[in-house]
DNA sequence: TATGAATGAGAGTTCATTCAT
DNA sequence: TATGAATGAACTCTCATTCAT
């Protein structure tokens, strides 16, 4: 008469491993920034033992890093190869950028990690470095792209590219610090579509009615 | 034959001794975060023993809230009173605030404490309500009162005041940001001059170029 | 059609794999210390998984047991034969034994372990019974052996056999001693040749000068 | 009614704390060697707690270090002194030196640091490298010093005083071994008195009786 | 028999906090 | 009020040992 097997104390999981690890490494990093994250949670929430993230990582630091670097690959091919595509009007790829950044802030854990780097990059200047190249670089070149084109093409208005880029993303990244700073004490929270909206309708047409634009101004 | 006092071996602060406690715990958080930063150093940098910050608050983290809320007092007094006071247009009101914004983050130290309250807010709710309440909020008001202003007068297009005020904003936000995370790495650094005017251009005027805006496609 | 075999994955050793156990663990002990040699090292040494280690001794201790016994398996064996043997004159023997002794401290890694027991003797009292029966007593048995009979017979002046025994040796002791600890500090290093002939020489002949020796002092 | 005061949780011992440390971790690390040792135990028995070890020594590498230094401070200056004034014969001079020498091991737990350095060479050869500096070599020099002495004057038979001094030396290394090695197993202990005399006998005399010296074999 | 991923107790170290002075 | 030596809990990291494969 066969009685059940007691479950294994554990389990190989060599490949999926470091992906779990990753995982739970980015939840607590998250939530309570990197030095306030204990291992033990971490690898708690990964069940397994802390000694088994060692195996992987080499220690706090490096975890921290390998999640940095994980949650960033291929998040901006898609854009870039859009762009390269240049399908239609430079506002139409402008705003599909703008709303892909937002889509992607306001569904997925992975907004965290600029709000991470943003608040390690004094300790992990390695980190901000990379972020700074792989990230803001490109989407800058990206954005600038952009308006280069439709400023050629007449769309736009002329502006300063080596600086209106700032200008034009910054609504997205404090939609993130939104996200992760201040949705539990804002009674109202942030409605990303709302915000969304408020931002191309500001960026595009400007917040001047017409009859009174500087640009106008002249007599 | 009266032969000099020995120097005291130490010296009644009682009225000096917080503003230089906090001054000095403001750089050493603003350097390192909350974690990352040690009382020792917090106390030798005020030049005192780590045992007199006990004197004057009762653990690391009141000091932090301490510092939080120093930072903060009277820091909208004056926009608050100047708006109230509605002097000119609309458009000027809401430039000169932006411009003042903008000069304070370039200018101080002070202008840590955002990131600071960002990257911890997790950690600490009390202080993220605090910040939300007495500058969030605050400014979110001022704002609004100018927006709604400038379209009752007709000055600025109609916009949606709930969400218009924080793109409005965003791009100030980014200039802290920038100075305190990515400055470090950016070689091109980070112009605040041209970042403002990048800003209250497109701000006021939009991105389109003129004859091609939506509210006036309408034949 | 006969396809071949695939190559097994590992193979039946169970005869070679103790020694190059054994023979791995002594090198790692030797040049680390019981406590700072790690098992994974001893592993990777020997070709083997560190679990493999466990299939042939119970743990590491035992492991460090095996290493020392092994090491002195019939080490004395020679020695004791060729003294009950007493060839020729008890002067020749003791420098023949002692020569031995010398060469075999300069050439051979195994002269690590009488370090290795010296230093672990208070953390393994059992090794040091071991090694105190199995190589000291001995050792001890056959000078004293070969004292006694040059007393007897006339060639050596009356000592202490109790006590002599170990000055005799010490010399050896310290070659050892200065191989595994001062050559790599020492720019002369130690010409273990030399070495001998200076003992012989002092243990024979003393240091006095003849006339003035205190046993020819008798006027 | 006064009733008794509670005893003070701990007392300011800022003066006495080193010295009391560093026994303590003498004793430990004698006892047990480096690895072996744990600071929490070296902590308990200088009846502090963990933690004020490391506000005297950065780490447990460090303690060990000044453990060895402060051993060996002044060790050898009476010696250097005593063979500078030369006074009498070479031979009282070097069996001073070894009786002093012999006493010192047998009295002192310092004698526990030789074995110390020994058994850690390899892994602190920065140990090593002070310790032969600061004892071997200035011990070489006083006994080669007094073998020259001795063989000007025509005390001393020719020897190679290169090689010789480590020979005359070792009984007492190997006087060191056994206390703190195998004292615990050998059933008759040692007398490290009558050690002593068989050591200066043999050292002196010679093990070759006197008719028979090879030195004196010529016809 | 062999592997090596996984374990978990235990070590060194840090640092906010306390308290005798 | 001021000090800074002392504390001890909490953390990261190591590695002998186990066990599913």
């Amino acid at each position: 008469m066969p009685h059940p097997l007691p479950p294994p104390r554990w389990q190989r999981r060599a490949e999926a491993r470091p992906q779990e690890l990753l995982e739970a490494a980015l939840t607590e990093f998250v939530a309570r920034g990197y030095a306030a994250t204990r291992l033990d949670e971490v690898a708690r929430r990964a069940g397994v033992s802390k000694g088994t993230l060692y195996l992987y990582y080499e220690n706090k630091a490096e975890l921290f890093k390998a999640v940095v670097r994980r949650a960033l690959v291929g998040n901006l091919d898609e854009a870039e190869a859009r762009v390269a595509g240049h399908a239609g009007s430079s506002r139409d790829l402008l705003a599909w950028m703008l709303t892909e950044m937002t889509r992607r802030v306001s569904n997925s854990e992975l907004s965290g990690i600029p709000k991470l780097v943003i608040s390690e990059a004094g300790n992990f200047p390695e980190i901000a470095r990379f972020y700074f190249d792989e990230v803001i670089r490109r989407g800058r070149d990206i954005v600038q792209g952009i308006l280069r084109r439709g400023m050629d093409s007449g769309e736009f208005r002329p502006v300063d590219p080596e600086y209106a880029w700032r200008v034009i993303i910054a609504p997205v990244m404090l939609g993130i610090l939104w996200k992760h700073s201040f949705m539990a004490v804002d009674p109202h929270g942030l409605d990303f579509e709302r915000h969304l909206r408020s931002h191309l309708d500001l960026l595009f047409d400007g917040l001047s009615a017409p009859g009174r634009k500087r640009t106008e101004e002249t007599p």
